[in-house]
RNA sequence: GUGCCUGUAGCUCAACGGCAGAGCGCUACACUGUGGCUGUAGAUGUUGAGGGUUCGAAACCCUUCAGGCACCCCA
């Protein structure tokens, strides 16, 4: 229902089983960067708009991002993206850093966007990059990285893939149809537009744009040629190094992939699932040079890519790759017998913590049909009762909820009948 | 920022301009010391919000909010 005050607009609210699918991508995230050896890092969630404006696009500045005055007067922008927040810090402390850094992040974002599937204002996105090594193996490492995380989510090469292609080799088979260097945007996007149009269109649209019948005939060439990476030395390498890795199941060339135009200056690469219910990706990157001349630093040349959450998220849900969302840490409920026996329930469950089981404590005297089925709803296994039998005998009622089977014990043994239930 | 579609019970959805309903879930009881399964009974509600047309609006019109699809963009 309608309640008077809502969320704000394309902002995302986690329940618990919506907190469970964010910490199991968070962990399969860490676990992948971690098998690497990258190091976790973070960044301001808020900057000012001048960090923004002298590197990302125009576009994500002035009309995708979060922007407003703080109290003092400043103009504040919530963070759309994390690469000139990198730029800065390692600038800052680029004579003390221990090269090449390989630095991983996930933390949320904001980009003030038309909310639809896959798409909202405020988002989680995995950001991983290595800097200070320019080389088509440094390039593999981060594919790997890649096809590392997506094996351990159960997205096999039959069900997931990432397309690569290289900025430089696409410059160069450009020059060769005699399109020149001011056209680049515009045949980029061209690119990129490709799969989404009928071709007679794109290609009226390619010729709109200034393009010559023989030059839109080469582009479609090009285009087609999945063999083309051949002609690339770093594509070569590229290929090479992944085979070595043990992911060049996962990876296939596309000279489709283009990206935006911003950072990239080398290889690029993007994740799909391939049965395409969506059609975005599910992760992006690449190389890029110069990613520190705007911030003040020495050159340097790194490679990265990042992934959000919304995506992610979807493509494992519609996958069935999502493991069955677990309640509740606790596996014990102790059930509150009557008014007099609420201490007894205390000091039993107090016990169990202490040797190391987690377990809840029923918040009050109700009748014990409730709590059993509150027990069950919550997914506990075990459930305790003490009532005036058990007492008198200084026993505990253990129940089995995934039996049904019922033991009453002393006292003394509950902990290890239970961990014997649990492990059993 | 643009275009199209949608909004009804907690959830999924019905209802020709004429009494707002079903399934699931929920509550109670069968079963006053025990969940699931079963049976019986019960409650669902500002039809997203605001305005208009009409004897009469969930339905038609306008505004607005939210969601979806596409454009744009994908850093």
């Amino acid at each position: 229902m309608a309640s008077k005050i809502q969320s704000v607009k394309g902002t995302r609210e986690f329940y618990p089983e919506q907190m469970f699918l964010r910490n199991f991508i968070y962990e399969k995230v860490r676990a992948a960067s971690q098998a690497f050896g990258y190091q976790e890092w973070d960044a301001p969630f808020i900057e000012t708009i001048d960090l923004y404006a002298a590197k990302s696009g125009e576009e994500l500045v002035k009309k995708q991002s979060f922007t407003f005055q703080d109290r003092g007067g400043d103009f504040v922008t919530l963070r759309p993206e994390l690469t000139p927040s990198l730029a800065r810090m390692i600038a800052a402390k680029q004579g003390e850093l221990n090269f090449p850094v390989r630095w991983w992040s996930f933390g949320p974002f904001w980009r003030y966007e038309q909310p639809q599937k896959g798409r909202s204002r405020e988002f989680f996105q995995w950001n991983i990059d290595m800097l200070g090594v320019n080389s088509p193996e440094a390039d593999a490492e981060l594919i790997a990285v890649a096809a590392t995380f997506l094996r351990s989510v159960g997205l096999n090469p039959e069900r997931a893939a990432i397309y690569v292609n290289n900025r430089r080799l696409m410059d160069s088979e450009f020059d060769a149809l005699g399109i020149v260097p001011e056209k680049r945007l515009d045949v980029s996007n061209l690119v990129d537009r490709r799969s989404k149009m009928e071709p007679s269109k794109w290609e009226s649209y390619a010729l709109e744009l200034g393009l010559t019948q023989v030059q839109v005939d080469g582009l479609k060439e090009v285009l087609g040629n999945f063999n083309l990476w051949k002609k690339s030395d770093e594509l070569t390498r590229l290929f090479a190094a992944l085979e070595a890795l043990g992911v060049k199941d996962y990876v296939k060339f596309d000279p489709n992939i283009m990206r935006g135009l911003l950072y990239y200056t080398g290889t690029v690469f993007e994740a799909f699932e391939t049965s395409g219910s969506l059609k975005r990706a599910i992760l992006g990157g690449g190389r890029y040079d110069n990613l520190l001349s705007d911030v003040g630093g020495q050159p340097l040349s790194g490679v990265g890519f990042a992934m959000g959450d919304v995506v992610a998220g979807i493509i494992l849900q519609e996958n069935g790759l999502v493991p069955e969302f677990v309640p509740t840490s606790a596996s014990v409920l102790v059930t509150v017998f009557d008014e007099s026996m609420w201490l007894k329930s205390f000091e039993m469950a107090a016990q169990l913590r202490r040797e190391g089981l987690d377990a809840m404590v029923f918040p009050e005297p109700a009748k014990l049909q409730k709590q059993f089925k509150f027990a069950d709803k919550m997914k506990l296994k075990i459930v305790l009762t003490i009532g005036p039998d058990e007492v008198a005998n200084d026993q505990v009622a253990i129940k089995n909820l995934v039996s049904g089977q019922q033991v009453v014990v002393e006292r003394g043994a509950v902990v290890n009948t239970i961990k014997e239930m649990l492990n059993a």
